[in-house]
RNA sequence: CCGGGUGUAGCCCAGGGGUAGGGCGCUUGCCUUGGGAGCAAGAGGCCGCGCGUUCGAAUCGCGCCACUCGGACCA
């Protein structure tokens, strides 16, 4: 079936992606611009795709024993510069209170940007045996982080996310805690969002201020650029000294805990825009789609038509799925363009041939391959097509991260490849700082990840020459 | 934060010191429905915000804000 564009009103992510993008976060409904610059409205469509994240994530965490609370949204200053390394990050982003009603404040309170010093002055609080660990916690909240420059979804001043903190008695515990959390998000965004991702640890220019050791998952866009999708830190003691969080263990010493943290965002919704969408716009993942199925009627003012895509709507909710119907008078073209710019995974449509052969029409998001159904077997073949959309979405981005994913040995050769192609390249690298400036100086390109899974691709850092046993991966990051 | 572009109806845009324009959308009615139909009537505006210049500013000048593209930054 030939796939002429049907939606005039996005711009091809040929002619220019990041007009697309916006078109796409736009026209689908998902955001809307308020007047401070950076600071969005996440309107219905658009916030139901992450209430729907947030359920799934939420009942895996507590699959892992983590319990939600709520933090405050102010720290005070003192409490922010307990850690050096960490204010040493955030200050340069951070949105500061001084005023209370008229009053000037005696000390300034920073509005979160990340809430590490509150979980801490918590868990000093209230730690003090063996026995009240492993402490698992987790808020859904928003942060606020002073961008320069801000996009929908990519980066905003204030953005939803959840952070995850959680202290340990062992280090081993805390490390595997971290691990397995990243492990959770990794197979949250293969196994819901239909996004491949690459897993691994992130440099020392790249980590997290305050942390030991911090690991990602790098998804690579349409445009073949980069984007973090999760981390999760592993911070050893360093903030428990910091904090002074001590507990008595069972030889009744009083030892520092081990700690780590972790967390995902909205940036996923982008992440799903730009790795899933068309030029039709969006297409969403059906396991977080607010509505999976659609159903339309067709030549819906002859006798039955309604009623009968009706009887398929309420049979399809009946079964589980999250299903809606448009009687609306708008043209059967017309809806069949708004729902596919929405990216509604699975179209139904029933019309009067339809009623007199006992069948309908299904048509896939993803590919606009239409089935004839019997209306015998509409819920499973629904199921079945859902699954089907899934796993193309998926198979699609996996074919784009693997045909763009480059080996280079040395810096020319790596510059090279991502200016024609873009995507991710692989070299060897000694572990030095300079050789990783170099790289984003002269190939524009910043490490994203030592991935878990190393290859040998040469013996010398493609930088510097000198010898080196690590494998990066390297890219252009949103 | 630096450089380029843009702000006029919900959306896309024309105009250019003297009564505010078009297309799409919206409302109402008729008609129509297997891929954004048609006809008719209607509603909708501090021309981004502020300060200047002027008899008079949407139009000219300055400042600010926002959006956008590129760069720097990005926990």
């Amino acid at each position: 079936m030939a796939k002429e564009k049907k939606v005039e009103q996005i711009t091809d992510m040929e002619v220019d992606f990041a007009q697309w993008f916006t078109d796409v976060c736009k026209k689908a409904e998902l955001i809307d611009y308020s007047s401070i610059k950076g600071v969005f409205v996440y309107r219905p469509y658009g916030y139901a795709i992450w209430e729907n994240m947030q359920r799934i994530l939420d009942a895996e965490f507590k699959k892992c024993g983590v319990q939600n609370v709520y933090m405050p949204l102010l720290i005070p200053e003192s409490l922010l510069q307990k850690e050096k390394d960490h204010v040493e990050g955030f200050a340069p982003e951070c949105a500061w209170v001084t005023m209370g009603g008229s009053e000037e404040l005696e000390e300034r309170y920073c509005i979160r940007p990340t809430s590490e010093t509150l979980f801490c002055e918590h868990f000093h609080n209230v730690i003090r045996s063996h026995r009240d660990l492993p402490m698992c916690y987790n808020q859904w909240c928003s942060v606020l982080r002073w961008e320069k420059s801000s996009r929908p979804f990519l980066r905003h001043r204030e953005f939803l996310w959840q952070e995850g903190h959680t202290m340990h008695a062992t280090a081993q515990e805390a490390e595997a805690f971290t691990q397995r959390i990243l492990n959770l998000y990794a197979d949250f965004c293969e196994d819901v969002l239909a996004m491949p991702v690459t897993r691994g640890r992130k440099t020392e220019k790249e980590k997290f201020n305050g942390a030991e050791a911090t690991y990602a998952i790098e998804c690579m866009m349409h445009d073949r650029k980069a984007l973090q999708a999760g981390t999760s830190h592993y911070f050893g003691d360093g903030f428990a000294r910091a904090f002074d969080i001590t507990y008595a263990n069972k030889e009744n010493t009083l030892v520092n805990p081990f700690q780590t943290s972790w967390g995902v965002s909205t940036r996923l919704i982008g992440g799903i825009i730009m790795t899933h969408g068309d030029n039709n716009g969006l297409v969403l993942p059906p396991k977080v789609a607010p509505v999976q199925i659609v159903v339309v009627p067709v030549a819906q003012h002859k006798p039955g038509v309604i009623e009968g895509a009706q009887a398929l709507c309420d049979r399809l909710a009946a079964a589980g799925y999250r299903v809606k119907i448009d009687t609306s008078d708008n043209s059967l073209g017309w809806k069949c363009a708004e729902y596919e710019m929405k990216g509604v995974p699975l179209r139904v449509e029933m019309g009067p041939r339809d009623m007199e052969n006992g069948q309908c029409v299904m048509v896939r998001r993803d590919n606009g391959e239409k089935t004839f159904v019997n209306l015998s077997e509409l819920e499973q073949k629904a199921g079945e097509l859902l699954d089907a959309v899934h796993d193309g979405l998926f198979a699609k981005a996996k074919k784009n991260l693997e045909e763009h994913t480059y080996a280079a040995t040395s810096l020319e050769e790596a510059k090279a490849l991502q200016e024609e192609h873009g995507g991710f390249i692989k070299t060897m690298w000694c572990g030095d700082l300079s050789c990783e400036l170099a790289m984003k100086e002269k190939a524009g390109m910043s490490s994203r990840c030592i991935p878990f899974k190393q290859e040998h691709l040469s013996d010398t850092c493609a930088c510097c020459g000198k010898p080196a046993d690590k494998m990066v991966i390297w890219g252009v990051a949103y």
